[in-house]
DNA sequence: CTGGATCCTGCCCGATACTG
DNA sequence: CAGTATCGGGCAGGATCCAG
């Protein structure tokens, strides 16, 4: 069951066996968002193979980085607590990608799960707790998320709820998230819209949510 | 050149895209510890194929991660700034690893870069800091370093110089960094030998490196 | 001898079809 | 919905060869 090795002895050496393999760190990625069905991990990861998928589930499981759960009637999938200690990798990781992200290319999806992990690696806490609670109503592409911002914490889910300020942002936002382009810029170039609320409060964001390039 | 992609748009996504290819984490673990040659890296990589090599090689240098040095007759392979700013992901990473690290089997080879690395990984400054400036002379398997602490910098060297512990360590010293064996009963059951130096001393050690299980 | 390039084999990945 | 089966292509693995 041990992957592919590499013929060292090492902690990288040893986590690369683990989590190495194509597709893995991405599917530990979204289940970082939350319990995922088979289905819902396929559609996140558009691109790739049901049998690589079904794979890479059953050597995660094997590896003890996930759980598969019957769920009454369906089988969800979630990080067990050894899995959920990726977390700083996939951060570290997502943060570093970051910097050399360019605008998305048309054949890029941009799905809620990478896009919630992307605002978690760029959350900045200590300026969030200088600031008032903020909701925001948020879409990239296709994702639309609420994200809520209280103190140092930040929530990102699917649903619905009241929001202070709700945007829609086109390819390009990543420069407002790196400062490259200032709030105002933004809107008034098209990146953002702003759907409802105070555009000010677009500022407080990006003041939140930053990651330099 | 772009590595094959996909498909997606995110920060995780495109740090995969350019570091995740099979061997590519490796060599740049190599590359942190310090510049290396072509035959160096093909040393300390054992089973890595010379083509496999050559082409990473050249991947990490397209996308700007490693740099090509001719160095007075001789090329010399370093990380640009960019893929020095790897180091957290490779510290994240080998840290997650090494808690589900085994002993040593038959067949593993223990490096000195993939040890320094994980010294570094282990390293402890807020501890070290409290602690009087040391230099150990380490064994494990073929890999001898020289280690230097002082003050909340760490030094790891293939040099020698006057150390205050020389030890060699058998396979299950990790038990000693994990805090599964303590110091006296590593000496008491073999696991490390004290060749010079106040045996004490491998206390201050398991103290200043230590990544639990 | 170092720093690769080349060739060939085999296995993993990718795409699609299919099944309980 | 949650996977398994099948098959082709391409990257990985290992050995060998070549240029400076």
């Amino acid at each position: 069951m041990a992957a592919r090795d590499y013929g060292q002895y090492g902690g990288v050496t040893r986590g690369l066996e683990l989590v190495g393999e194509r597709w893995a760190l991405l599917i530990v990625r979204d289940l970082l968002v939350g319990p995922r069905r088979y289905g819902e991990l396929a559609g996140g990861l558009a691109r790739i193979p049901s049998n690589i998928l079904a794979a890479r589930l059953k050597e995660l499981q094997a590896a003890g980085i996930i759980r598969r759960v019957p769920h009454s009637r369906v089988i969800v999938y979630e990080l067990t607590p050894y899995g959920r200690e990726l977390e700083p990798v996939v951060l570290a990781l997502g943060a570093w990608g970051f910097k050399s992200l360019g605008d998305p290319r048309e054949e890029q999806v941009i799905t809620p799960d990478a896009m919630t992990m992307d605002l978690r690696t760029a959350f900045r806490p200590q300026v969030a707790e200088q600031l008032p609670a903020t909701a925001y109503a948020a879409r990239f592409g296709h994702a639309e998320l609420l994200i809520r911002v209280d103190g140092s914490t930040l929530d990102v889910t699917r649903g619905d709820g009241p929001v202070d300020l709700a945007f829609a942002a086109g390819p390009g936002i990543r420069r407002l998230i790196s400062g490259e382009l200032g709030p105002e810029r933004a809107i008034e170039t098209g990146v953002v819209e702003v759907l409802r609320g105070r555009r000010a409060l677009l500022g407080r964001f990006a003041s939140t949510f930053h990651l330099a390039a």
